[in-house]
DNA sequence: CATCATAACTAAATCGGTTTAGTTATGTGG
DNA sequence: CCACATAACTAAACCGATTTAGTTATGATG
């Protein structure tokens, strides 16, 4: 079975290549091509199994009906959920999606932007590593549509959608100030991200609102290069005295597993002796024993939103929709915490 | 910052475009530029920071350094780590790669695969829905590299790399029996996949080495369409006379979940009353309340060995590794099935 | 009947690279 | 000093589409 391109299909057909492209692309009526060519063309590329060849495509239009996603890391399960549901959004407006992973590292990040900015994508959704500051901003001055998700980069204005993670932060760890706990550890990433800064804040305020003192000795910042190692270290000075928590609140899933898988492993009894609670979930955190206290993050809204505000923009309709969104995230309360 | 093109390098330093590209092409030496004329074309490259248009390369030379991968789901953890791994593999061989989810539906399938070749990727890995012969055999015949994955087609000679699916299964299966376990239970899609009959096998097989019986009554095959509802049905079919199993093997880690989220609404005590193991297993299932006996597939190996398979064919060094590969599965005892 | 509009096309430029098949200038051996 | 090799380049074709700026034939209009 060979390739045939358009200009085979145009000498078969005795017609031109300019007549071929029209016809399939859906420009036959404006160009006044007569019904019976359209036709003759449009069954012959249709027996033969005709598909232009994307390359050429894009290299002659500029476009490429293609978007780009970059996201920390593809095997993360919040991020493949994303990626998901932008790819199902994505082709419901037939547009094609270009995945990759920055692996959280700036200058990887700032290549892939280059490199699908050379495949000729025409927007581009970013998860972004938040320190490349700068090829944000050139994408801004390229007027380039692009939109920021789960971070963005609150110094900068640009379209973004991301989750109100200081209200899911305060509001998780209030929940633990009701129901009795008084000294939460706070175990999360090193603040490089403002996602992450928002959480803290809301971790701290909660506790203000409780007239609790706040102790640093209680927060862990973990470095997110290797945090596996740290986070064993972290959790065992949070239960031993003189700090001694009664709970601790996780600031992402992956924190929250191996922090439980740590605090069984000194078998100390969740919730009784330490409640847990984390900001962002995994899909079995249900059957988790104690199944986890969870701030589940709107996942599906996320991409859908974000997809949506890029392609309007990448079509050209201009300011006709939010384009700065903060969703909320919602609490599901679960017996890691105890109950009332 | 405008984008410069190799014409514009060429203009600005009077050199041809056949020596910028040439040079920057690393076959300077090779095509006798000076290196003068190389050092001068390099460093005005970097300096403004030139970054070829991948389609017009892509167009021109019939090649792309990129690769596709198909997958049912991105969204499962499974396939996302796959893609994970894959990525991580080919990017360090000098690859990209484009992914797309074929939502278990041949039609998208054979979509993808055409819409993949017209990117011009220059191999494909492919996790297929197995009903797509045709398309398969049809790579086949024009000789264009490709590997499946996780799912392969058996009556086809093709480079594949798949987990023993049988012996995973007869292992896990054998210990339940082992422990004492005889009113064995098999939830399972319907074995359109080969992956999935060999799992069934496997519990076969290991009931007649027990010189159990087999009863079709305990297999509970779900249409992969909406099996959502159809497992709560088959659970409790199982667990309620006359069935009443003992143990329950679930051949997906999705199926495992969602069952063990059915058992515990039906407050069955796991594993006292009906011991379950898993295939397959998501990140938390050393968590879950129990914590789940699972056959764990060798994800990075899979993804590895598929990516130098296939990128040995891409650059033509035939025949060197070898190309079909059934990779063992490991089984990770916990407390879901009980203990000695 | 000359003019103009329109229908129905097409030739050729273009996108931004790669690659083939030269060309020119210089040096070397006989 | 001529023939030839070699170094150091370059013009132009090409990849497979899209698109601009025409062209030709026909029919209508005044």
């Amino acid at each position: 079975m060979k390739k045939v391109f358009l200009k085979d299909i145009a000498k078969k057909l005795n017609v031109s290549k300019t007549a071929v492209s029209l016809v399939l692309n859906n420009k036959g009526d404006e160009n006044k091509i007569s019904q019976e060519t359209q036709k003759k063309i449009i069954d012959y590329a249709k027996k033969h199994n005709y598909v232009p060849n994307q390359l050429a495509r894009g290299l002659s239009r500029g476009k490429s009906e293609t978007i780009g996603l970059i996201i920390p890391n593809i095997s993360d399960s919040f991020y493949s959920k994303i990626a998901g549901y932008v790819e199902l959004k994505a082709k419901s407006l037939g547009y094609t999606v270009l995945f990759s992973s920055s692996s959280e590292d700036p200058k990887k990040e700032s290549e892939l932007i280059r490199s699908m900015l050379n495949r000729q994508v025409e927007g581009l959704i970013i998860a972004s590593t938040q320190r490349n500051l700068k090829e944000i901003e050139s994408l801004k001055e390229d007027k380039f549509p692009f939109v920021l998700i789960d971070r963005h980069y609150p110094e900068s204005e640009t379209n973004y959608v991301i989750v109100d993670n200081y209200n899911g932060s305060k509001t998780v760890t209030e929940h633990l100030l009701k129901l009795g706990r008084q000294k939460i550890g706070f175990i999360t990433l090193k603040p490089g991200l403002e996602a992450i800064r928002q959480r803290m804040l809301g971790y701290e305020n909660a506790l203000k609102d409780f007239d609790i003192e706040f102790k640093k000795e209680l927060i862990k910042e973990l470095s997110p290069v290797n945090y596996e190692d740290e986070i064993k270290l972290a959790v065992s000075e949070l239960i031993k005295f003189p700090n001694s928590v009664d709970s601790i609140v996780f600031s992402t899933h992956y924190l929250t597993s191996v922090g439980l898988r740590e605090l069984k492993r000194f078998n100390v009894k969740v919730p009784q002796e330490v409640a847990i609670v984390s900001f962002d979930e995994l899909s079995a955190f249900d059957l988790v024993d104690p199944p986890i206290t969870s701030v589940i993050q709107p996942v599906k809204d996320i991409s859908n939103i974000a997809v949506e505000i890029l392609i309007n923009e990448i079509e050209g309709m201009k300011e006709s929709i939010d384009n700065t969104r903060i969703l909320d995230s919602k609490l599901e309360i679960r017996k890691s915490c105890g109950t009332f």
